[in-house]
DNA sequence: CCAATGTCAGCTACACTGAAATAA
DNA sequence: CTTATTTCAGTGTAGCTGACATTG
């Protein structure tokens, strides 16, 4: 990372010049701020879960099991709501399972699909890993708690208008 | 991409489960929301990019040159006002140079540094690449334009807080 | 026969580390 | 001598495509 502060905002003074010699800047701006922010956060977020040996994708998978009734769900739910492609839930559930932190079982039923089922050192794991990214914040800083839900709102619409989901 | 949309807002989902099981959910929620956003823009721009041979960190480089008054900027230089690794300054540039879209030159006084400037097919190139772009309002949808200053001036502040910039 | 599920191999992109060459 | 700039090699993560076996 090279990280030196800059004296201005480098967002704002592209967009600036983009305005004087492109066109209008308002998409750009925000689409270069949600970059951004995504890699402040993603690179917050991953230092937190990095003694814990996971990475974000594989602790919202984490979570993700925790949340399921039995505690076990397909391959295929687990890439639809985690907007994962098949080969990435895959990889992610290998180095679970490598971890021992999930386990494949067989579908009762359907014998194409694989359950994914969160393990007791999964949730441990799970446990330890919330601490430590809820005491950072998620690696959210700057917001008051209006703004934040704000800011969620503007991009569930977003999220909606790209057909992310219906409601 | 597994990519049904789901009858409901899975974040929205997870929050309250979060809520109900865990702890607060507004951070994670809104963190949640940057990484899905970023990751349906980051898509969409480099779908439009793609027929023009460019990915989105490229394209900034592009732009950042062009706004540059000579036309050209030391490596470090481009890393700083793009937040990228060295070794991603120097890999990006191989790509658009090998592409003939920037040429590597010598600095005039300081020896060490390597100045990238943009060549006129790369002048071309980002011209292109920003039609491409614009027209599909850099895969920003679902916002007025009032929401999405808004929402450009909400992640200011995350990026102001966590030292991005100072002013 | 067609569709769905998961896996595998191979590719690309980009971040990171550690080391090195060169020059200030 | 120390620091700065850039590059290189190697590693890890994660996305994608295309192919495949298995099953519904």
């Amino acid at each position: 990372m090279t990280s030196q502060p800059l004296p201005f905002d480098p967002i704002a003074r592209a967009a600036e010049l983009w305005e004087k010699r492109i066109g209008p800047s308002t998409s750009m701006a925000a689409v270069t701020s949600v970059m951004r922010v995504q890699q402040i956060i993603q690179s917050a977020v991953d230092a937190a879960l990095k003694p814990h040996g996971l990475t974000f994708a594989r602790f919202e998978a984490l979570v993700l099991l925790t949340f399921a009734r039995t505690g076990s769900l397909p391959m295929r739910v687990m890439g639809e709501r985690l907007q994962l492609h098949p080969t990435s839930v895959t990889n992610i559930v290998d180095r679970l399972e490598a971890d021992g932190l999930v386990r494949r079982n067989a579908h009762p039923t359907d014998r194409r699909t694989t359950l994914v089922e969160i393990t007791e050192e999964g949730h441990v794991r799970r446990e330890a890993a919330t601490q430590a990214v809820t005491e950072v914040d998620f690696g959210l800083r700057g917001l008051t708690e209006r703004q934040t839900e704000q800011l969620t709102e503007l991009l569930a619409r977003v999220r909606r208008a790209v057909g992310d989901f219906q409601d």
